[in-house]
DNA sequence: TAAATTAGCGCACACTTGTAAGCTGAGTTG
DNA sequence: CAACTCAGCTTACAAGTGTGCGCTAATTTA
């Protein structure tokens, strides 16, 4: 094995140890620098060749799972074009994806309203980007002006957000509740907009 | 001054420390036990005459906080009253509490994703004392079924909370935006669960 | 007024934390 | 193969933590 593979492996055992301490009793200001590196199988001091400090680690977990999301949202994108409905799709895909995936979405809960106004800007842009994209969609989609679908993007993806973050500690027949709960808010956000704001600017 | 009113005073000192300690950058879980006392002018030690723990404490301000709001609430149907429309009577008095108590918003905000389980179903559970008002308040007003007025109702809290937490640590003018936002927001909301649920059941 | 209660304090202890200094040994390069 | 680089280690330190123990002094009770 390569010096620089092997760098690059202890550098993915410190980010998935990182992970894996960001439990449902944890955030990122909780999480000692000793107890990652002891997680990753290093010494402490040894942590310093990898990263700067322990911010340094935070936001690049910020990113991958900044990331993580986005490629989410291409497979839901994926799963429409195959028929099933845009709203039903979407919130099932995302479902699935804090199902399978807890420890990466409660990253991005927690630090959005976190302590630490670096992560939560970072946060705060990423989930941005997931509304963008979701806005660029509904103005192709839909006959409706700008601002509109900005709004109704805004709105549906702090709706979809805000359940999953109630979906997160939920057994599945309560999730499968929630689940249905949010498609209905989504239909109210999404005939509203289109009601109040009929023609394209 | 008494000894019952003295120790009463200390307590208020104490929580009211507290809170002044809840600033952008710490949380319930980052205060420590030596800090409140330091900032409440008593030993360390003697915190325990108050409160079992950090815990008790947490508790005891997150019920503080859940009457504030509830008081909020009482403000607003009163506002409401003489004039002005619901939606945008209810946003501005939401706007207004959260820019004159923002420590108290924020642990809310924090500790409704925080690293404490009991202290997430406490905020839970205020929130939802929250929603089952507003539900109950649509149902008297609109003609709609009982599970649209429930789910209006979450949708509506969950926007509000969710945009809150964005005004909170913005400037007035992009405040004013952010209020203007979810004002349309709601009205997409009241209108689509409207028109897809018209009757009661 | 004598006895009992108790809010608050000082001291002490065992831990955990971040990180500075310097060493080792294996991989890389000329 | 000799020189160099550098990932990871051990050791060490000062600072901060929660909390047990026992004392003081003032209020309350009998």
């Amino acid at each position: 094995m390569n010096r620089q593979e092997q760098k690059l492996k202890t550098r993915q055992n410190i980010i998935h140890a990182a992970f894996s301490l960001l439990d449902e009793n944890r955030s990122l200001s909780a999480i000692s620098l000793r107890e990652v590196a002891r997680e990753a199988g290093i010494a402490p001091t040894s942590f310093y060749r990898h990263f700067k400090d322990m911010d340094e680690l935070g936001l690049t977990l910020v990113d991958e799972a900044g990331l993580a999301l986005r490629q989410l949202m291409r497979q839901a994108r994926r799963r429409i074009e195959s028929g099933g409905g845009v709203i039903n799709t979407s919130v099932d895909t995302f479902m699935e994806f804090i199902s399978g995936n807890k420890n990466v979405f409660r990253l991005l809960l927690r630090e959005h309203t976190g302590t630490s106004a670096a992560y939560r800007l970072a946060v705060h842009r990423e989930i941005q980007h997931f509304i963008d994209e979701l806005a660029d969609y509904i103005l192709e989609q839909q006959d409706i002006d700008h601002k509109s679908a900005e709004f109704q993007a805004d709105a549906m993806v702090r709706l979809v957000f805000s359940s999953g973050a109630e979906a997160l500690e939920s057994d599945p027949k309560l999730r499968k509740h929630i689940g249905d709960k949010v498609k209905a808010q989504l239909r109210f956000v999404q005939l509203g907009a289109r009601a109040l704001f009929k023609h394209k600017s």
